[in-house]
DNA sequence: TTGAACTGTAACTATACTTGTTACAGTTAT
DNA sequence: ATAACTGTAACAAGTATAGTTACAGTTCAA
């Protein structure tokens, strides 16, 4: 339970609110799907709806729906909402008085943008609409 | 220094020894240009042992030189022997009453086979030849 | 053949991140 | 008013990385 997978959970909770349309969905209902505890869903919900993906209403019947529809929400807008969005760590302080150490930090940092940018780009062909259909067609 | 920075502090190492050629690397003198402990280097170089891409030599004026040219070290061999290679992570176990916890497991682990395989395709377009290059230029 | 200089690795600590849980203040419909 | 929600703080537990010490095993050189 260290890794990182409020990615996959974002998903898969939004994917759960589109089925359910305009109809608002507890987070006790969602933490049954995703079987984890309901705050878990809210604390994650609460990013979601600070990237405008979500929109949650307080009070009794109150839950929680998409604020947009499943076309118009991108793979990429999700995974920058829940992550940090760096595939691999630049490491703590190279030596600068070493030739390598003084100048390695900024090539990996180019590196490590180009990376990053091409996980967006594969990211980016994708909508929750796509992933409903698939989880339909399964 | 929670993150993981294996992959890119092994690109560090790696440039390096490099540039030593032939020459065997104390892991004392690698440890000096990251700045880091001996042994946190020798315990990565014996993962990139394992991976093909390096060669130590134990006793007494023992060391670490590269197993091949820089120019045949791709980067995503770096990243393999170093990484688990995930980009995200899938949580834990949706529940299979639901028709989305069903069938969203297999929908992420496409999705996630499909990223982290751009990923690779985005480091394999780098030599260590080249991380060299950007080195010496900079 | 002894000793000095290395690597390889186990074991432990510190730190930090994620998840799970309880608790409770704030909000809203009936 | 009250019951039913959300939002969020606070804490415990599990796990991963990094740093450190210690030491067995290996190798060269005198």
């Amino acid at each position: 339970m260290a890794a990182n997978s409020q990615f996959a959970m974002a998903v898969h909770v939004l994917t759960l609110l589109a089925r359910s349309g305009e109809a608002a969905v507890k987070s006790e209902c969602v933490a049954g799907s995703v079987n984890t505890n309901a705050v878990v869903i809210r604390r994650l919900l609460s990013q979601l709806n600070q990237a405008g993906l979500v929109a949650s209403q307080t009070g009794a019947f109150g839950g929680t729906r998409l604020a947009k529809t499943p076309n118009a929400i991108n793979l990429v807008d999700v995974y920058k909402a829940v992550c940090c969005g760096e595939v691999f760590a630049l490491h703590g302080s190279p030596n600068q008085d070493c030739p390598v150490g003084k100048n390695i930090e900024a090539v990996l940092c180019n590196l490590q943008k180009e990376i990053d940018s091409s996980v967006t780009v594969a990211l980016a062909r994708y909508t929750l609409a796509d992933v409903m259909e698939s989880v339909e067609q399964a």
